[in-house]
DNA sequence: TCATAAAATGACCGATAGGTCACTCATTGA
DNA sequence: TCAATGAGTGACCTATCGGTCATTTTATGA
């Protein structure tokens, strides 16, 4: 799927190269200040003051403050859709190191920074301008689970997996990793957060289960 | 605003039983405002109108409406704590029905809206509120997952679990419960999340593993 | 009953910050 | 060279909201 301003509600307008710079300025600028303040405490000036421009240009290029915050979410998650897309190119070989990898790819993900700051705007951002979180859960979350979710199928069909397998929330397997995002908004200081033995804990949890016997 | 253990732990002021029972509506009516609006978003007048109250009178009770979000804190805070020391000391069963006992219990708190209120609170502005974040890691999540490690370690240590199971990280049994309370602040609308679903699947991965061969 | 204290009230204040707009400045092209 | 265009500016306006306090209402007890 193709992924356009429109795409996303936001109305599309013609710009001049330079016209689009001011606007990709502005917008970095907001992501500067709103990852540093957040977003109630951003201040349109300090906004500003960041793009090198007056508090009035922002108003040329974005109708409210709650506006700039949605161009920010959107530069924001474009890299997560553009690597969803990646991954639906799915390759071949078991099923369990096709999940394998598609945990992998997802706990990155969830780990990196562009998500710890894309959970503090979508969780910051006003009731009005919820359509683009909604963008967002239909294209990257549920596209990320349903692949999980045809892995799954297809390992039960080969005889990998155990049939109850295709009927679980392909959320359990990622869940922990989810984790990670939140806690790098949170808990950061208080010490590091070892995300390799994280994914490598949660295989060794769905590849091999804990109970003992059988 | 300054949460400590000693603030948290400390016996409530001598107040007579009508103050303290105003105090109480007063702080409960700040958390169905808070949960609604969201901490930056509510206003005082709207918190006195839901305890049917003038919003002077929240002042003869709270200093300013961060020592009101602390009175709540408080209140979400501590049963979630006590519930920790009730169920370390209380089971007597099978390794693996109290590890399941666990779970479940922090699944059900991170699905509730005092959880969804919290984290978006920390979430939104985590310098301002660094104490509350730093009291609820320590005594909070850091407290769930030890209780889970000891589990582990006792049922490893019994026989019950696989020997590897020690070493695992707890986060990979409760992440996925991580989400449900991220999920609320974010995709409530775009339909219901199943959590008794979300919980049994993770029981069913955890204990039963997921390879058909063994 | 009524004097005194305690509790409650809500009009008001002051600071803050989003948003506006009359004006200035830079670019363009004839 | 010089209008004409429109991008850029920032002083100013104004709505909002946390917090105050003079006043009113209620409770107490002698």
């Amino acid at each position: 799927m193709e992924i356009t301003a429109r795409s996303v509600g936001v109305a599309p307008r013609k710009m001049s190269r330079s016209q689009r710079r001011r606007r990709d300025d502005i917008v970095q600028a907001a992501l500067t200040v709103f990852e540093r303040d957040g977003y109630d405490a951003a201040k349109m000036v300090d906004i500003a003051k960041e793009a090198e421009v007056a508090k009035g240009t922002l108003y040329l290029y974005f109708e409210t403050k709650a506006a700039l915050l949605e161009g920010v979410i959107q530069l924001v998650i474009l890299p997560a859709l553009e690597q969803i897309g990646e991954e639906a190119k799915t390759h071949t070989g078991s099923a369990q190191a096709l999940l394998e990898s598609q945990i992998r790819v997802m706990a990155a993900r969830q780990a990196s920074p562009e998500m710890k700051m894309l959970i503090r705007l979508m969780i910051s951002a006003p009731e009005q301008h919820r359509p683009i979180i909604d963008f967002f859960h239909a294209h990257v979350v549920r596209q990320g689970l349903d692949l999980i979710r045809s892995t799954l199928k297809a390992g039960v069909e080969s005889g990998e997996f155990r049939k109850e397998a295709a009927d679980l929330d392909p959320l359990v397997f990622v869940g922990a990793h989810v984790y990670a995002a939140v806690w790098h908004n949170l808990f950061e200081d208080a010490g590091a957060l070892n995300i390799e033995r994280l994914v490598n804990d949660n295989l060794k949890l769905v590849m091999g289960g804990l109970l003992s016997h059988r």
